[in-house]
This record gives structure tokens, sequence and C-alpha cells, in this order.
DNA sequence: TACCGAGTTGCACAATTCTTCAACTTGATA
DNA sequence: TATCAAGTTGAAGAATTGTGCAACTCGGTA
């Protein structure tokens, strides 16, 4: 693997790494949203949200586009959705036998796919 | 999503953003390896590769298993190579037109998949 | 037992990242 | 223009991570 790239996958995987920012990526999956949207959908303050809307937008995870006086998020590349799946199924093999993280798990699998 | 559920996937993600441990498990997905063979590819000292190895092992991601003297690491779940493959599209995706960082990634997209 | 090689661990300091709050911008409306 | 709602930004202190080094454990071997 040449030099920068495992550098630019780990910054990468980084920028997924805290759970506000996985919550608003999960909610994008399902396509474009305002903040005031994802803002109901989250328990945080405006400018907690903002900020972790910054990190993804910086990182070219995410776009943002005005309309009007709302701003619309979306996922900037559609493969991000395999990803965060992926993600799960990964999760279910570590945790297997694990208690009740594994249900839930399980049950969010029966829903998305 | 419930709520520790998010906590779950975002340090997992987290687990995974960091250069060496990016490059350890790149050379897992080939399959099972000793800590002396990922020395040899891996330009850091044994200390420092043993500190990132033993993250990845508290976290579950990969398995150590003892061979007399020496230590074999490999992936505990394989789906991490599609995860691992998925990013790497993602990133081609946000770097499309950036420059020799994309070409790197195509280059790697020939010989893998 | 003594010794060496293979890995791991603990610790202290440096570097990043998070969190929170106040201040600011932009668009709509009166 | 004044004002309000929607978001964003900047900055400081707190918290988490990363780095490098010394010390340690465990097998194998003389």
């Amino acid at each position: 693997m040449p030099v920068p790239l495992y550098q630019a996958k780990a910054d990468f995987f980084r920028t997924l790494g805290h759970p506000v920012r996985i919550q608003v990526l999960e909610l994008l999956r399902e396509g474009p949203r305002p903040v005031r949207d994802l803002l109901t959908e989250i328990e945080i303050e405006a400018s907690s949200l903002s900020q972790q809307l910054a990190v993804l937008r910086r990182a070219g995870i995410v776009n943002a586009t005005r309309d009007g006086a709302t701003v619309v998020y979306e996922l900037s590349s559609p493969d991000l959705a395999h990803l965060l799946v992926d993600a799960r199924r990964i999760l279910t093999d570590m945790l297997a036998g694990q208690g009740e993280l594994l249900a839930e798990l399980r049950a969010e699998g029966r829903k998305v796919g």
C-alpha cells in the first residue's frame, strides 16, 4: 500500500468515529435532510451538531446545500450505506454471545437489510 | 437506533482510525501472520506495533494465538475485508479529481477487486 | 541456571479531539 | 430597519489518544 494511502484511510475512519456523526450518517442514509430535522432526532444542541456536521463536511463525507433559510445535508457517496451495513455485520460477529447489544444489532438488521 | 448502538459503532470506527492499525488490517486480510512478519512490512518499532496490536485486540477486531515463541494474529471477522474494500470505493468517490491519491486508489483497486 | 530473541506492558509527555458557550451570519417577516 | 429563527464559527479548557523508552514476561537453547 503506497505511503499516503493508509493515512487517508485512517483519517476517513477516524472521521466516522464519533457517536453523533454516526447518528447523522445513519439518518442521511435514508436521504437528504435539513439540519432542523436532524436536530429533532438527535438529542444535542444546535451548535454541537453544527460542529460535527462541519467535521463531516471538511472530510468530504457529506454535502450541504442551502435552501432558503434551511440547510440540507446529504451523503456525498451512496457507498457509505454499504459501509455502515458491513460495520453492523462485523459488530454482530464480534459481539456474538455478548448480550443485549447483539439483540439490538439483529433487530436493526431485520429493518434495514 | 438504540442508544448504546451508535456508540459501539463509533468506537469500532475509531479503532480503525490509525495508520498503523490500517496497515495491519490490510496485511491480515491476506491471512494470519506472525508479529515478526508484520514488523518487516511496517516501518515501526516493535513496542509501537505491539501497542497498536493491543488496541485492535482489546476491540476484538483481531485475535492472537501463541505458537511457540512467535505470536500469530488474524482478523476476527472475515467481513473486515469487505469493509476495507468499501472504504476504498468511498475514498475514490470522494477524491474524484483530486490528484495522485486517486491514481493510487485505482491501482490498488485493480489488484484487489 | 544463564542468556537471548520475540513480544508485551507501564508510564510520562506530546498531540489531537471534544465540549461548551458566546458571538456572528444569513434569510424571512413585520 | 428591527427582529427573530436557523445555522455556523471561534476559542478555551477538559478529556482522550498517540509516542517513545525502559522494564518485564515467556520460550527456546546452551
